[in-house]
RNA sequence: GGCCCAUUCGUCUAGUGGACUAGGACGCCGGCCUCUCAAGCCGGUAACAGGGGUUCGAACCCCCUAUGGGCCA
């Protein structure tokens, strides 16, 4: 049970720097099961419990849940494994780095779970269930017509010993079940939400150990987390429904139960409901880890964002990097309410974190997405004096990196743009052409250099009685084929001379003849 | 439907009986700046689900209702 921080009196430091006393050893594992890629949820969850281990000073552990072999997707390990990676949440000990409790993978403890299922068997606090998939649905049919809530009615808990042996030499299929207390309260321990009470009578013989040897998550996850030496269970609310369940199974084995934490669920952003995959493929919102990296999330952005959702240690602080994260980590600073998924908060805070970026780190991490958006080695890219230029202005105008290539591929492609596109608002197609024509001599003449330019073009500008915004904005479309781009002048250097000077003869060129056209 | 959990601005959050005319952030709106778009700065909008208690005093404690969520079926 969670300690309340003593203050004393007279002491100046904030409240929120203090956090809970840690326990000696802490050891917290994440378990996720194969059965798909790293999610919001999983990796929110995930993330507190690295953050917990690290603020203890005590292991994270990776444990692949993979008991339900029908749900099992090939891959999903990997990508679990890759996005933990690159949020950055590094673990002590797993299925590809081992360590003392290993094996890390539950298809390869299965010795284990059956041992400890006959086990109780054996102690009478679990039996044998020889019950056909048939009998079940007919017995489920039988009580949905009578009104009662479906569920095993223990038939086989009072077997007679001979029937038991006879079943068995017959060798017909059977299942391990759970002896539930027939009455009685089960009273377990949520460090969040207190004691969580129910009767046992609303609790099933549940299945510890199915007919084809593998174990419920039941079984496995009350016997991994006991031999792993796992101290504190932080796992998704979800389960808080099985977590009576577990108390009878440690009681059972007489082991002592771990603490336990329950976090909240990540809702849809409308609050309606959990993430979900379908539900973030109907908002075009990203909920896989893998398509936030690849939509131009920094992870950085990523973890203050995740861990930001349902946690605060100081409502004054919205942006900390993971060692101010860890040190300030305290479960009860959890918020227990659901939460919806603030995405804006995220474009937000990865541009905040994208701005702090250096010029060369933004390139490199810009290098992917450019590289494959315009077809250019990163190489190429890289050594690219014009594209790094540009950079700074590039810098504050995105907010995802996926945004940059907008803004710098008119380096890389002759624009493309309606001559219409030339004529700036409240001017006409015929002082554009001279505007676009002045201009060109203008810098032709100047000395290439942004301030002199910019002074250059803005006395045309008052010479010809226009706005220098209404000068700008052909030139700007001449050279990028946008409206929307990075300042002229910035662009102008970034293209050089000759090649400003090309794009604008051919924009004179375009609005000339389509003016003779009659549009 | 049963069991469980939760309930402060649109959203993420602070708040643990008096410091609350309820604080911060994102978003939104308005302004400044300005060559477009941004960034930045300034300002504004906006919440204790409802009803009963307990108490001198309740966002905070208790009960009921409602709503939302989770799990099981």
């Amino acid at each position: 049970m969670p300690t309340k921080p003593v203050r004393n009196e007279g002491d100046k430091t904030p409240m929120t720097s203090e956090t809970t006393p840690c326990p000696e050893r802490v050891r917290v594992r994440f378990a996720p099961s194969p059965t798909g890629y790293l999610h919001l949820g999983g990796a929110r969850t995930a993330l507190y419990d690295w953050l917990y281990a690290r603020h203890c000073d005590g292991s994270f552990i990776l444990r692949i849940e993979d008991t339900d072999r029908k749900r099992y997707v090939p891959d999903s390990v990997q990508d679990i494994m890759d996005g933990l990676r690159w949020l950055g949440l590094d673990w002590d000990e797993g299925p590809d780095v081992g360590g003392e409790y290993g094996p890390y993978i539950q298809s390869q403890r299965l010795d284990l779970y059956q041992k400890w299922a006959h086990w109780l068997v054996d102690e009478g606090k679990a039996y044998k269930c020889f019950c056909t998939p048939e009998e079940l649905a007919q017995m489920r049919k039988e009580q949905q017509a009578r009104g009662e809530p479906p569920r095993y009615d223990r038939r086989c808990r009072y077997l007679t010993p001979e029937e038991v042996a006879q079943r068995e030499a017959e060798g017909r299929p059977y299942v391990i079940r759970f002896k539930t207390p027939l009455e009685g309260k089960v009273v377990a321990y949520d460090l969040l939400r207190g004691l969580i009470e129910v009767d046992a009578s609303t609790l099933d013989d549940f299945i510890l150990l199915k007919s084809d040897g593998y174990p419920t998550y039941h079984l496995a996850v009350v016997v991994d987390d006991h031999f792993m030496e796992i101290s504190h269970v932080l796992r998704g609310e979800e389960w808080i429904p099985s977590l009576p369940k577990h108390r009878l199974l440690y009681d059972a084995f007489g082991w002592e139960m771990p603490l336990h934490c329950h976090l909240p669920v990540i809702l849809d952003p409308s609050g309606k409901g959990k993430m979900s995959k379908r539900r973030a493929e109907k908002s075009g919102l990203p909920i896989l880890i893998r398509d936030f990296r690849e939509q131009g999330y920094l992870p950085e952005a990523m973890f203050n964002w995740l861990a930001r959702i349902g946690w605060s240690y100081d409502p004054e602080v919205e942006i900390f990097s993971r060692e101010e994260a860890i040190a300030h980590f305290d479960l009860k600073d959890i918020n227990p309410k659901p939460a919806a998924a603030p995405y804006s908060k995220l474009d937000w805070l990865n541009g905040v974190y994208i701005r702090r970026l250096s010029v060369d780190e933004l390139l490199e991490r810009l290098l992917p997405f450019l590289s494959r958006d315009l077809d250019i080695p990163e190489d190429t890219l890289r050594s690219d004096e014009r594209l790094r230029r540009l950079l700074p202005s590039v810098q504050e105008r995105i907010k995802r990196l996926t945004e940059a290539t907008p803004l710098v591929d008119f380096l890389y492609r002759e624009p493309e743009y309606e001559p219409a596109m030339l004529i700036a608002r409240k001017t006409t197609a015929a002082e554009t052409l001279a505007a676009l024509q002045a201009a060109r001599d203008v810098i032709a003449q100047t000395p290439f250099e942004a301030d002199a330019l910019e002074k250059a073009l803005r006395d045309l500008a008052a010479q010809m009685g226009l706005k220098a915004g209404q000068v700008f904005a052909p030139i700007r479309v001449a050279l990028t084929g946008k409206k929307v781009a990075p300042p002229l002048f910035d662009i102008i250097l970034a293209l050089g001379r000759e090649e400003t000077l090309r794009r604008l003869d051919k924009a004179i060129a375009l609005l000339r003849q389509w003016d003779e056209e009659g549009q």
